[in-house]
DNA sequence: GTCTATAGTGCGATAGAC
DNA sequence: GTCTATCGCACTATAGAC
């Protein structure tokens, strides 16, 4: 295994506390549920890219539910880390600022997972029921949507609007075949200065 | 079948040359492909929303690639639709106008689909080689990107970004857990105030 | 930690009767 | 247009040897 390998299965498992070999199911499984989907995506395939066979698989993960989860927490535990780190700042603006680019940051890192894993239906299923989802989502918004002046209103409703239009628009957008040719910078830049207009963010 | 069930299949048929047997196949599809994904959705699960079995649903497409493609390309016309419409306005602003609300509309209309068709990896592996969407993602891009006001520059690339991070954005957020609740005139009123935002238009 | 072998199930797709 | 019945295959998951 080289060393690029290497350094995405330590960031994989410190991501849910997962075995090195247990990270490397969830690395390939992964990159299979962005081009396939999670339903498309069977336990065979995801064997086949590490070149083992499915019991090897079954004996880091016990169901395809578990590999999936793992997945989905993975990415979470990110998305918790970045609002870890805005949320100790001192000033709102500087919380928003940190939070915004994070966010910007780990979509763009991570092009080809993060964006199609909080888009599929099956993972979206999953949050549904999951607490700790909604927790993240709820200290996203109570960051973004207060005074965000995306709806210049008052309502409750504004704040998960905002964050709702400003998560998809940077999942979204990173796995766009309209812009799958550019480089990361460039996408780096154009997605601050989308998060700025949108957010009224100095993102 | 009651008549809301008759106008959704009009709406189907018409979108892509289908029989109304045909457009119940697509709509039904639809509604599972939402729930499941395409590659979790199988010609079993179709068959059984529809009451009918397998066999009956062969009859109307030979291959389940077919009922993908059909459903795909339905929601593409729906596309195409308002950007003739769009096209058909004297200035560019009002162009821009009748094409930002369109597709406002239609992304709210269609809540349950149009997004998560536009989001599937495999839909989207069925766009890349098809040269009609690559035809209506010019005609988007040559509205909205030509001095936007997105990215103040004047990069070709710049069009792109900002009619990929709208697409996104409107696709994406109708469909977002956290404005599940919202009715359909919020959504609508919040997303044409999200694309003057983002693209300095009048939505 | 990985293998072979195998179970049970559901899949896509086809043939032919009504 | 729908049915029953079926083929061949890939799937999830398990058991047991190395």
């Amino acid at each position: 295994m080289g060393p690029a390998r290497q350094a995405i299965d330590a960031s994989t498992a410190a991501a849910a506390d997962l075995s090195a070999a247990q990270a490397r199911v969830v690395d390939a499984a992964l990159d299979l549920f962005a081009k396939h989907g999670v339903g498309g995506t069977s336990l065979q395939m995801i064997a086949r890219a590490l070149g083992v066979t499915k019991a090897a698989v079954y004996h880091q993960f016990r169901t395809k539910d578990e590999i999936v989860l793992a997945a989905a927490e993975g990415e979470l535990t990110r998305l918790q880390e970045v609002l870890d780190r805005a949320e100790a700042e001192t000033t709102r603006a500087q919380a928003r600022h940190v939070l915004v680019s994070g966010i910007v940051d780990l979509a763009v890192d991570r092009r080809r997972t993060s964006s199609v894993i909080l888009n599929d239906p099956v993972i979206r299923q999953f949050f549904a029921d999951h607490d700790r989802f909604r927790r993240v989502m709820g200290r996203m918004t109570s960051l973004l949507g207060g005074g965000s002046g995306l709806t210049g209103g008052t309502r409750a409703s504004d704040g998960r609007v905002a964050t709702a239009v400003f998560v998809a628009a940077v999942s979204g957008a990173v796995m766009h075949p309209l812009v799958a040719g550019l480089d990361d910078d460039t996408m780096r830049a154009q997605l601050r200065l989308m998060a700025h207009k949108l957010l009224d963010v100095e993102g």
